[in-house]
DNA sequence: AGCGCCTACCGCCAGC
DNA sequence: AGGCTGGCGGTAGGCG
């Protein structure tokens, strides 16, 4: 049984009728998901209680608030509890799909999966619209190790030439492979890497906003602003205020 | 808010 | 031929 979200959920969540239907669904399934704020539904049924699941990161305040049975887990891509399964918003339902499909038909066929979506899920821009955390999963194969060592270098300088010199090819000959095997630039991907990196420790911990920006690699709160804006949509302030009770 | 400097990106091309 | 590599230079866009 698969959940979507979308406008009007929360009336969708007081209809006796449908909720009775997920209910019963839910409890012959195999397995269950939501993507997105369908994980009202599924609280609505009952299906979460006790369990833990993630949401729209907008409104886990409100899932929480009106659910208290669900232990809410607001920074996940998505959750597995048992058979219960959540994601966050409607692009990650893409990650969780992909999980699906990896849990029933192994590794090696989702990463195929991932990589057609790849080629599908471009637009115009060139810009891959789904997760850093997918596009990295693609290019396991081949950029895993650079990944992890980017990963605890965050607060490095990460130039073109840097990561060039650590992947063991010139420059130009990195730039394509690695637009190529994750579809994004390597510019742009440090970015995500550090804004993600960021994000975290903005709703996990109390730590200075400028010191949380150095400690990721950003060159100052500005720099860190200006990427947040471009890749959130939101500051860092504001991403912040959503996550204090 | 704006500006000058710097770098990443990418098309092009020669060489292997 | 056909593919891959890597240096060069113009340009757009980001950083401070």
């Amino acid at each position: 049984l698969l959940v979507a979200g979308g406008e009007g959920v929360e009336a969708a969540a007081e209809d006796p009728v449908l909720i009775d239907w997920v209910r019963q669904r839910a409890s012959r399934a195999r397995r269950v998901a939501s993507v997105c704020t369908g994980a009202f539904l599924l609280a609505a049924a009952g299906v979460l209680d006790g369990r833990r699941a993630t949401t729209h990161w907008m409104y886990c305040a409100r899932l929480a608030q009106s659910f208290p049975a669900v232990r809410i887990e607001p920074d996940p891509i998505f959750v597995c509890d048992g058979p219960v399964w959540t994601s966050a918003g409607v692009t990650a339902g893409i990650d969780l799909a992909l999980a699906l499909v990896e849990e029933d038909l192994g590794r090696s066929v989702a990463l195929a999966v991932a990589r057609y979506l790849v080629v599908f899920l471009k637009r115009p821009g060139g810009q891959a619209q789904f997760s850093t955390t997918l596009a990295l999963q693609v290019a396991e194969d081949k950029f895993g190790a650079l990944h992890d060592w980017i990963n605890g270098h965050l607060d490095n300088e990460l130039s073109l030439s840097i990561l060039a010199d650590q992947a063991g090819m010139s420059e130009r000959s990195f730039s394509r492979h690695y637009a190529e095997a994750t579809g994004q630039t390597p510019a742009r991907a440090i970015e995500r890497l550090r804004v993600e990196a960021a994000r975290r420790m903005l709703s996990e911990r109390r730590t200075p906003v400028k010191r949380i920006a150095r400690s990721c690699g950003f060159g100052s709160e500005e720099t860190m602003r200006r990427s947040f804006l471009r890749v959130l949509a939101v500051t860092p302030q504001d991403y912040r205020s959503r996550f204090t009770f």
